[in-house]
DNA sequence: CGACGCTGAGACAACGTTGACTGGCCGAGA
DNA sequence: TCTCGGCCAGTCAACGTTGTCTCAGCGTCG
């Protein structure tokens, strides 16, 4: 600490165009048309302006910028999903961030964990900050609310479960013929007993889910049986839980659907724990990492986050280019991945 | 399509204030004061002027106000991660959202990819957008080009990474001990001929942990054998590749540290395709999903994500609230976790 | 040689908001 | 009765930028 300690503290505060125009000895005016790349500026003057706004470190405010331009865009997007740190919410996010990239936006991203409380916050906060577009994978079953906000220009995507009491564009994944596929495809392999476990049944995704399974059993003359069903809500604990419950029935079910992530694997878990996952066949609704590699593997049915989110993006940017079309809903396929839980034969133990 | 068709199309622009004002007869000023919670506005006419602001689905711009107030904040932080899809990535993420929202922020993410020349351009857009602070887990290894940023009072705080050529507060997990422990753990066991695989040797992380290997093997005195070591990069395949590589050896390694995530996965699959993977033992860096579910388990040197996550955006609000100390690493703790793939002992089978 | 168009730069106002100040009203104390 | 101070709402300018307009200078053509 030698005393004549003065560095160069604290401007504190950044440099203006009026402080490089200054230096380079220009109006204020000329600054801005160098920094938007307007041709009609010597070009002995560009470089005098770029010199200084170098010298002083100025980097332009796209704020102030924003507020003034005629179209107000602020090349920011807001993302709201149900947890950044979950694998699908963050395939999702980076989806939509690649194609925002593109266009020059970056995104705001906020998580609801289910909340719609949190979900109007988030939303009222992107939107105070005037954000071009949402992308929404919402908590809540009421979206009025976003109605004025839509009205007033604030173009929006809904991704993965539909907008409610609102009329918007969204992206979902199959459910329902996922779900039927999923099922489908044990009965094929011989079930005739085959377990529900899934999320709680007031999110939407899980009540299509829970649906295509009802409507595939019917389909096949197997009557429902309610014992067989556990809306567990999304959570590996609840799902261990309910596993154990249902296998421990007199008359215990020879496959399992599982029609969430965190459900799908809870399940996985207890089977192990009771060293039933060779006989007990089970496909769970949403991939997840190293599913490969278990043994045996776990069959899903996968959806195509990729494709949801970059559709979802491309959606809203093209609002925003101004698409003024009736609000659609675009419906994403899921696939079956075999990997082998799910082709455990009813009454057979296989690998 | 009836022909009276004319809904209350587009206004295409938000209500301001001065509408606000307007309709419920006050100055914009008042207007203000009501949105800033001024106590000394009569409750009549708060009401009035929300009533006013709620018919016309007001919104406050907080853009327009943070140009305009003293503190020119915009409650907005940056976030930059190698990836916003992967793990580590996306807990890091929710964590610094978290401590975000305590504080009324919210965060702009960016994935750099490893691209030194986007972490470049992505701070610089975040600066742009006048970001009150910036949290960044660097692809680079110069960021002197933040220097002028940081004169010019935007706070950021290094994470994973220490930052180079610039004086700036860091979190970073303490790597080179973690590999030590990792690698003493192997030695315990009894093995003797322990293979390094990890990722390119230019990242800090990937280097710190190396040298942690070599450090504990020099201890141990273990003489270094370099065809035991592949830096690889991050990628499962190439990682698939060296474990082949080095388990053919003439004299193969007994044992495998793997020191990044993806390589660690890439290691586990290799192990499984020849059978060895209860023969030879394996401790990975970085945790992941259902390392616990595979068998045998694989034992981890786990980073405490949420503490680092935490540790950072805590000091990212503590320097935007005024703290003018001088700049300090923070190093965490890793922890060991024993799953049973480091545990299995030289020459000996164990599960 | 003067009117004309073109090029390149500056002056001014405005985007939506808030900080600093002003001014009207009312009750209390001289 | 008059002044003073407190209370509350309003006026004005400014944050950093850009759209619109203006204007000086210059070359061109009738």
């Amino acid at each position: 600490m030698t005393q004549g300690e003065a560095p160069p503290r604290t401007p504190r505060s950044r440099p203006t165009m009026r402080e490089v125009a200054a230096l380079a000895g220009v109006a204020i005016k000329t600054v801005s048309r160098v920094f938007n790349g307007v041709p009609t500026v010597d070009p002995a003057i560009v470089a005098r302006v770029r010199e200084a706004a170098d010298k002083l470190g100025y980097r332009p405010n796209l704020t102030a910028s924003s507020l003034r331009r005629g179209d107000g865009r602020t090349a920011t997007i807001g993302m709201l999903v149900e947890d950044a740190a979950n694998p699908f919410s963050a395939a999702l996010t980076r989806t939509v961030e690649n194609v925002a990239r593109e266009r020059g936006s970056l995104v705001l991203v906020g998580s609801l964990d289910e909340d719609p409380a949190r979900e109007r916050e988030l939303a009222q906060a992107l939107i105070d900050r005037r954000v071009d577009g949402l992308v929404i994978v919402p908590a809540g079953r009421d979206h009025s609310y976003l109605i004025s906000e839509q009205r007033s220009g604030t173009c929006m995507v809904f991704v993965d479960r539909e907008p409610s009491l609102l009329d918007a564009d969204a992206v979902v994944s199959d459910n329902r013929q996922g779900a039927v596929t999923a099922v489908d495809h044990l009965l094929k392999a011989g079930h005739r007993r085959i377990a529900y476990l899934g999320d709680r049944a007031t999110i939407s995704t899980a009540a299509q889910r829970f649906d295509g399974y009802r409507h595939a059993l019917e389909v096949a003359h197997i009557a429902y049986d309610d014992e067989l069903v556990h809306h567990t809500g999304a959570s590996e604990e609840a799902a261990i839980d309910a596993t154990r419950r249902v296998l421990s029935l007199p008359d215990p079910p020879t496959a399992l659907f599982t029609s969430q992530n965190l459900v799908t694997i809870g399940a996985v878990r207890a089977l192990r724990a009771l060293g039933l996952q060779h006989s007990v066949a089970h496909v769970g609704f949403d991939d997840f990492p190293l599913a490969d590699i278990l043994s045996p593997g776990i069959s899903v049915i996968a959806q195509n986050i990729e494709q949801v989110g970059k559709t979802a993006a491309e959606m809203l940017f093209r609002r925003l280019d101004g698409d003024e079309s009736a609000a659609t809903t675009i419906t994403v396929p899921t696939r079956l991945i075999e990997r082998g839980s799910g082709e455990i034969r009813a009454g057979g133990h296989h690998d």
